[in-house]
DNA sequence: GGGGGTTGTTATTGATCAGTCACTCACTTA
DNA sequence: TAAGTGAGTGACTGATCAATAACAACCCCC
């Protein structure tokens, strides 16, 4: 069970690559409940390699959970290109419409419920406030909102964890209607 | 290390004291990177004995989040209960009031940040599921508010989940402002 | 006063997992 | 082609932890 594909290659590309497997693995069962073999497993590498590349388990995670964020802020930034010089609440639902749409796939959105789930590790709380802390700050500048607004805009990016950690999208009792109200499948609401 | 209190007692009492101590132990770290001897330890009672009460860590821990979730809708009754008659948006201020009088502790708020970063284990997740049912219909029973006022309410309790794991309290960047807006201090929103 | 159910303990087991170590292999440069 | 360097691995270790097994004290009722 050796490097199936790839040849050898660079630490740095190794170490990008391994990122993009550790994504979608560490998002099934979070920092604590993930052994690091089951990502060296996925990306095709020996787990000692994967010690050797990010020094511990922690420093994998959190090395994953910066490049989510990176994602994340990614495709805000992407979102307000879509409606220049708009007023607030349209930027808004642009931002809004170019995250529902990268986090279709789940993964980013569990990472951060582990994430959320795993700060009493001081690293891993830092980590998430830098992230937070980048993501509001972009979304108040390039929509120019109200405090309100963005923290609305915030709290209904919670709700869509919720909705995807209980797995609601399906679900017809009136009770998981109230919470997806107005939420596009796996996305967040517009306004 | 044995009973330093009490002395024996039936099982159910038993099984209540443990969870009384569980929520907080639970609380500091998860499901997955809590052992029960830290459990076991913290009810002053030997780890065999816990398995034996709970049958596996598993229903320990469901078992421990029904309690919380027990503790929060008897909360929202009770704040129900203050404004009677009232309009909805009163209802639901004083409901948040009670909650937010409740989960001043973190505990209580942890514990489902942590839960819901469980919900790979099926039985956590149906837990969690049965959790927010119960809440969700509450509040829109006793507050007779709208779905977008009862979404909104749930929102601003995530919210409080965010800011209790991150510790965001004495934060003072304009970005922790923003999520804190409006906010009791480990509260929620009013209204 | 003794049988039987209940409360509780100590000791152990079998598995899992983070992290390390001593290597090998391939490529480059002189 | 020999020496040096970085990529990569298999095999191990020490610790932790969920779960169990075997046993001990207690109490109540007959």
């Amino acid at each position: 069970m050796s490097t199936t594909e790839a040849g050898r290659s660079t630490a740095e590309a190794r170490k990008a690559a391994i990122l993009g497997k550790a994504v979608p693995v560490f998002a099934l069962k979070g920092y604590h409940a993930t052994p690091v073999t089951e990502i060296a497993d996925a990306a095709g590498i020996s787990q000692a390699y994967v010690f050797r590349l990010f020094g511990s388990k922690l420093g994998l995670f959190t090395a994953t959970l910066e490049r989510c964020f990176g994602l994340i802020e990614q495709a805000l930034r992407e979102g307000a290109e879509k409606a220049p010089g708009a007023p607030s609440a349209q930027v808004l639902a642009a931002m809004g419409d170019a995250y529902a749409a990268l986090v279709a796939d789940r993964d980013l959105l569990m990472l951060q419920v582990h994430a959320q789930s795993a700060t009493d590790v001081p690293e891993i709380r830092d980590c998430m406030r830098r992230g937070y802390a980048a993501s509001v700050t972009l979304v108040h500048e390039l929509s120019g909102g109200t405090r309100d607004q963005v923290q609305y805009f915030m709290a209904m990016g919670l709700m869509c964890h919720l909705i995807t950690a209980l797995e609601l999208d399906g679900v017809d009792d009136p009770w998981a209607l109230t919470l997806v109200n107005g939420m596009t499948v796996h996305g967040r609401r517009a306004e």
